[in-house]
DNA sequence: GTCGTTTTTTACCATTTGGTAAAGGCACGA
DNA sequence: TCGTGCCTTTACCAAATGGTAAAAAACGAC
């Protein structure tokens, strides 16, 4: 049995599991964790329900296989913020790169987006030992920048939601979105300009009037 | 079988029925449609799984009776919206008044995300019916604001969105809300401030240099 | 109270679903 | 070519789940 190998795997070994992983993702990004089945995933994946279970303990490993690599990703372009940058150029910076990823990994905002919304009983740890400390530096960063005068005065850890909030609900209500703006690629560059335009204004570097 | 009554419904009817979509409300918007079971709302409800079955035709009923009752009151504060009104004024109200939605109503705003997470497959309707050609005429109204130079220029349809995006955020992410800001309290008060002040910068009155 | 109607319960059922057992296939070194 | 060990499939299973049948209980007009 692979799945407590120390060893390391073979070629078919990981193979497979990168077509499980992809499979998974996209079964559960699209009905959830309770809503997707195994054999929705098997077939996704293209092989037998007990394969599955040969490289997985179970439904529920898979899952949290699937949240753990994706958490890397995801995180990467806020670890990407970098203290020593303009600070507006750097959170605008940070800023495009979500609503990108909103855009080329819709899939992996949902999952993400369904953990959460379910309570994250699957994801707590994570949040604490791996979004926590980053999102914590970070408003530290944002506060380091307004002290100095270089950045409007605003509450940094409430910027970083609203970042969160608007960037990713592209991703995630997607379905509501098609139906208010039907054309797909003019939505995605308003999208684009208007967020830009937003933060801009919330971020103009303070006026000496303060 | 009181479903299909074009009679009045008797007292018993009224209350069981309203016990069952309270339930079920709390039961769907924490497990997503797939993930709830009936036997789950059966017992919030304080009744047999069978006698649900008798006030409603089944699960994806029940489902669909609690997403259109939800639908008007979610969308009451949007309708409010005044256009004889001041425009930040109004506004700012809206945004105020989807902030105290969010707080006070977190479970309707959940079971909301959940359908929209998953492709609106019960709601793609009332979509089109209600959301869509109210979102159009507040829109329009919005646009006729800037158009008087009452109202910073911006694009009013993405604006409605990412009222909604924020606003809607601190309900369906509570969970990871709670683990960055453990002290909920506070969480609000912030939270309340930081998006009064955010749509404040974004739509201070044009100034005359346009 | 009595009778017809509405409401509720008990006892089931068929299907779906996560998971297992065990045999069969396959690659690859000796 | 023959094992040996990794991989895959076939055939299952037990539990959960949406739903039904039909009898029992409660209700309400008279």
């Amino acid at each position: 049995m692979p799945e407590d190998a120390a060893k390391k795997p073979s070629r078919i070994q990981l193979r497979n599991r990168k077509k499980i992983m992809e499979a998974a993702l996209d079964v559960f990004s699209q009905h959830g964790y309770r809503g997707a089945t195994l054999d929705q995933i098997a077939e996704a994946a293209g092989m037998s329900k007990p394969n599955l279970i040969y490289y997985f303990d179970g439904k529920e490993a898979i899952h949290v296989a699937v949240l753990n690599r994706l958490m890397e990703d995801w995180l990467a372009p806020l670890r990407d913020m970098d203290p020593a940058g303009d600070p507006l150029a750097e959170i605008l910076a940070y800023v495009r790169r979500k609503m990108e990823m909103s855009r080329e990994f819709p899939r992996e905002s949902r999952l993400f987006a369904n953990e959460i919304l379910q309570g994250a009983p699957r994801m707590a740890p994570h949040l604490e030992s791996g979004l926590k400390p980053l999102f914590e530096e970070k408003v530290a960063v944002i506060e380091g920048w307004i002290a100095q005068g270089r950045l409007q005065r605003t509450d940094a850890g409430q910027l970083i939601l609203s970042i969160w909030a608007i960037t990713q609900h592209y991703a995630d209500f997607d379905a509501q979105i098609r139906v208010l703006f039907p054309d797909e690629t003019a939505g995605w560059q308003a999208a684009f300009a208007h967020v830009d335009e937003m933060f801009r204004k919330i971020l103009a570097p303070a006026e000496t009037t303060g």
